[in-house]
RNA sequence: GGCGCUUUCGUCUAGCGGCUAGGACACAUGCCUCUCACGCAUGGAACACGGGUUCGAUUCCCGUAGGCGCUACCA
């Protein structure tokens, strides 16, 4: 079989935002295209007019250019197979739709929705299939004039997939091999609505693969059961030598519980289950999101591509290139995956030390004016040197770093308790001296000074260290002690502990 | 209920007939140390169950049980 252009599809309903499992479904299909030297189309899924969020759209690109995941072609990236969004493509889809009804492998249905219901209401297990198509009132049951009249008439109707029973379907997948379903317990799906003249998922997706030339669907294990359809689909429009190949990835699961991973699951647990905050425009209500929650694009990138997936080697931490060069959709894992948020976190503490002091420094800055500080850029950075390390979110960095901007004004009674000696006045009375005498106040000549004189006294460098510390920072926290002298400077640092002497 | 997918430490997973069943997160302990962290080291912790196939099953097959999904004029 001829070589195929790799392009996939990253095809959402803008419904509201993106959720984390769609985010993992579209990072696998641009890892897949990126590797292949492939393409990667964006379309947009919205035939289902009544469930249409504005806003939904823009959000979702906005994600993907915030995790740095890119597209070749589609709405708002242009391309030769637009347009990409379906609720532009209606006559497109009517073309098909007739020629499936042409050629005998669709019908007319006028059943209404409430027919429908009550028929589900009478007999259990109801489904509009071959069994009961006959009993219907459809183009299948009613004379052809009285079709004509009643679409003259103007009744509502749909067109409906005419399923032939009794055939093994096989749909081979990437991941999990030939899965066969009989088309007996299929039914006959609604593929288009005289209603608002759209087609449904199936109809529209299986005619916009093949129009935009997708070689690879790979999409969530919810679609498993309904691939035999396609497969029909395609064969019925005498596509399948072009069939795309089929690639069902495992579902995100709720971490603790049963269940798929819902929005409900991060409010409960204290994690974000969309790319970015989200405003719901009905509700008001505020969503949270990965990026205002602090994490780093390439960590949340990183999480959820071994969330299903993994490199077969010991390594974890693996940039987007190394996820491209290594990333294989026949190594993904069947079965569905908790979703360990506590992990997600170690990722973006890895990812924080990996990332430049100077990149984080903004950041953290924000956080700083939030709290009424404002300091040069440097400061800000320096302290991001010396604290990034014991953190997994910049924004944690402002309870640990506070005394850096903040003089203490009380004093931590257990911490007071523990190191405020008798003799700790005295002391810190005699280390005022010494550091008023230094010619410089660097941390070296600091240390080197510090230590004769603690020497000299034969005073044990703990006490005085952890005294020390309680009057700089008001309790026993924070980085080495020269770092935070150092940073304070002198002026401050005596100032510090002039008004510590005066309290404690 | 029907149909399909699935099942290795608490969690994410490696394993592709013979291993002391490996790694990571989390947890515990220790080390480091002027404090708190970080870091480092160590430890506990798993093949759902029952049948086969085989000299030998975590691995292959079949059941059972559990989990998940689908079962709309939603995607």
């Amino acid at each position: 079989m001829a070589e195929r252009k790799v392009r996939v599809r990253f095809a959402p309903s803008p419904t509201g935002p993106l959720h984390i499992g769609g985010v993992r479904t579209a990072l696998y299909n641009y890892l897949f295209a990126r590797q292949h030297g492939g393409e990667m189309v964006f379309r947009i899924e919205d035939t289902d007019s009544t469930r249409f969020v504005p806003g939904a759209e823009e959000y979702i690109i906005e994600s993907f250019r915030w995790l740095g995941i890119d597209f070749d072609e589609g709405v708002s990236f242009g391309g030769q197979h637009g347009p990409y969004r379906q609720s532009e493509r209606r006559e497109i889809y009517k073309k098909y739709v007739d020629q499936l009804l042409a050629e005998g492998k669709a019908y007319i249905a006028f059943d209404t929705p409430e027919e429908l219901a009550a028929k589900r209401e009478e007999i259990q297990n109801f489904q509009y299939d071959a069994q009961t198509r006959t009993m219907m009132r459809n183009s299948l049951t009613l004379p052809k004039e009285e079709v004509e009249r009643l679409i003259a008439e103007g009744h509502q109707y749909v067109v409906r997939f005419r399923i032939e029973p009794g055939e093994d379907v096989h749909v081979q997948d990437i991941i999990r091999g030939d899965v066969k379903i009989n088309s007996s317990i299929l039914d006959d799906k609604v593929l288009y609505k005289s209603a608002d003249q759209l087609p449904t998922y199936h109809l529209a997706n299986i005619v916009d693969d093949h129009l935009m030339e997708i070689s690879h669907v790979i999409r969530g294990e919810e679609w498993l059961p309904s691939a035999p359809l396609h497969v029909l689909l395609y064969r019925a429009f005498d596509w399948g030598d072009t069939m795309p190949q089929f690639a069902h990835l495992p579902l995100l699961l709720k971490p603790d519980g049963k269940g798929k991973l819902s929005k409900r699951d991060g409010d409960r647990l204290g994690f974000p289950v969309f790319p970015l905050e989200w405003h719901d425009p009905k509700t008001g209500d505020v969503s949270r999101g990965y990026r205002e929650d602090g994490y780093l694009p390439q960590a949340v990138v990183n999480f959820l591509a071994l969330l299903g997936w993994n490199p077969g080697t010991d390594q974890e931490l693996l940039t987007m290139q190394e996820l491209i060069n290594q990333f294989d959709l026949t190594k993904c894992s069947k079965s569905g995956a908790k979703f360990d948020y506590v992990k997600g976190t170690w990722f973006n503490h890895e990812y924080i030390l990996q990332t430049d002091d100077a990149l984080l420094a903004p950041q953290f800055d924000t956080i700083l004016r939030e709290n009424g500080i404002e300091v040069p850029m440097e400061r800000v950075q320096e302290v991001v040197r010396m604290m990034k390390g014991r953190v997994n979110f910049t924004k944690e960095l402002w309870p640990l770093c506070r005394f850096f901007f903040v003089a203490p004004t009380e004093y931590d009674e257990k911490t007071v308790k523990k190191r405020w000696k008798e003799y700790s006045p005295q002391q810190m009375q005699e280390l005022i001296g010494i550091l008023e005498a230094l010619p410089d106040f660097s941390q070296e000549a600091q240390e080197q000074a510090v230590n004769r004189w603690i020497e000299e006294k034969e005073y044990k460098l703990g006490d005085v260290m952890n005294a020390w510390r309680l009057t700089l920072v008001g309790e026993g926290k924070g980085p080495h002690m020269y770092e935070i002298s150092g940073f304070l400077g002198r002026e401050e640092t005596i100032k510090r502990m002039r008004a510590a002497l005066e309290r404690l």
